[in-house]
RNA sequence: GGCUUCAUAGCUCAGUUGGUAGAGCAGAGGACUGAAAAUCCUCGUGUCAGUGGUUCGAUUCCACUUGAAGCCA
């Protein structure tokens, strides 16, 4: 039986992925499926350039907006959503087209990895922070040598978090996280994913960015922070949201306004870095030219189809 | 106008008792399975301001020039 076509549109940040998107949504009968662990949150909308309704022009997002910025949010949760959210498009006879730069996230689907029902220990993971502290990293990285010497060859001695997560999944689950992790990929791709990546001229990219966080700070995303700072307590992942932490230092008086848009910059830049690297190692994705004609690059994509 | 100090990587600065130089930041590349907009790894050749002089050899010493900062008038 021939597998459902999914269209994925990934790229760095800034790269004009919304766009691009629903203009292809548009004529193809599409409707998207955000892939973005930042827009998922609600009332964090100018921070993580969220699509307006306007810019959406009528075509149906999933999975923006749709989860308090105190819940702890991850991948496997993703993972569900967006299988959801797929499925549900199809049945309606329409394309679903996946659009976002969460390399992780994205990775889920399209090599299909199953994650187990476990809750993470809040707990546990508590816990291995005081040991860390009193003990030194170096204690538990042994530790995690002596449960999975495996998977601590690709760990450095300083990744706290991968070494903590060693130890959570062996005590969690009593498996190894490479005993795990053969396990998640075990199951059959469901659908066809055609995975197509914005491509810029770096220097250009980043004149981009640079733009779009003045942009962001004009629209009022200091505002926006305070708000959400008001009316939320806690914030298990959402305040690592680029531009997000950065107001709170200046909030807290730590930079300057000056400094704190430098920095908020400075560091999307490096993120679109990071993003290219995940990207660039999937070989089966085709690259677009970002610079050239829309229409161009929706021909293309149309041309595979 | 006089005196003093400084001029070294894109930026901030070390350093070479004379044998052509190295940190931090920036930047580049990479990794990534339940925090991922997170987390982590690797990567340092540049007319040592310019022109002369001394010297086997000058970025280092000397002179002058240019620029910057400070002090005195």
């Amino acid at each position: 039986m021939q597998k459902n076509k999914v269209i994925v549109i990934c790229g760095p940040t800034a790269s004009g992925k919304t766009a691009l998107s629903i203009e292809l949504a548009k004529q193809i009968n599409g409707e998207i499926v955000s892939c973005d662990s930042m827009q998922i949150y609600k009332d964090m909308d100018i921070g993580t350039a969220k699509p307006t309704p306007e810019e959406m022009q009528g075509i149906k997002h999933y999975l923006i907006g749709y989860v308090s910025p105190e819940v702890r949010y991850s991948v496997a949760d993703y993972k569900i959503d967006a299988k959801k959210a797929i499925k549900e498009i199809i049945k309606k006879g329409k394309m679903p087209i996946v659009v976002g730069g969460t390399g992780l996230y994205l990775d889920s689907l399209i090599y299909e990895i199953e994650y187990q029902d476990i809750k993470l220990d809040e707990a546990y993971r508590k816990k291995l922070e005081k040991e860390v502290e009193e003990k030194g990293l170096e204690e538990l990285y042994e530790r995690a040598k002596q449960i999975d010497a495996k998977a601590i060859e690709k760990i450095s001695p300083n990744d706290k978090k991968r070494i903590l997560r060693i130890l959570e999944i062996y005590h969690a689950t009593g498996k190894t996280k490479t005993e795990q992790e053969i396990e998640s990929r075990k199951k059959e791709v469901e659908y066809d994913y055609k995975v197509y990546a914005l491509n810029w001229d770096r220097q250009k990219l980043y004149d981009r960015i640079n733009k779009r966080v003045d942009i962001m700070i004009e629209q009022g995303l200091i505002e926006e922070v305070k708000q959400i700072l008001a009316k939320y307590d806690t914030f298990p992942t959402a305040m690592q949201g680029l531009g997000y932490k950065e107001v709170v230092e200046y909030l807290e008086g730590t930079l300057t306004k000056e400094e704190m848009i430098e920095k908020i910059k400075m560091e999307t830049r490096r993120y679109a870095k990071r993003q290219l690297t995940w990207f660039r190692k999937n070989k089966q994705t085709i690259w677009l030219d970002a610079e050239d004609e829309m229409q161009n690059n929706i021909d293309i994509i149309l041309k595979d189809m």
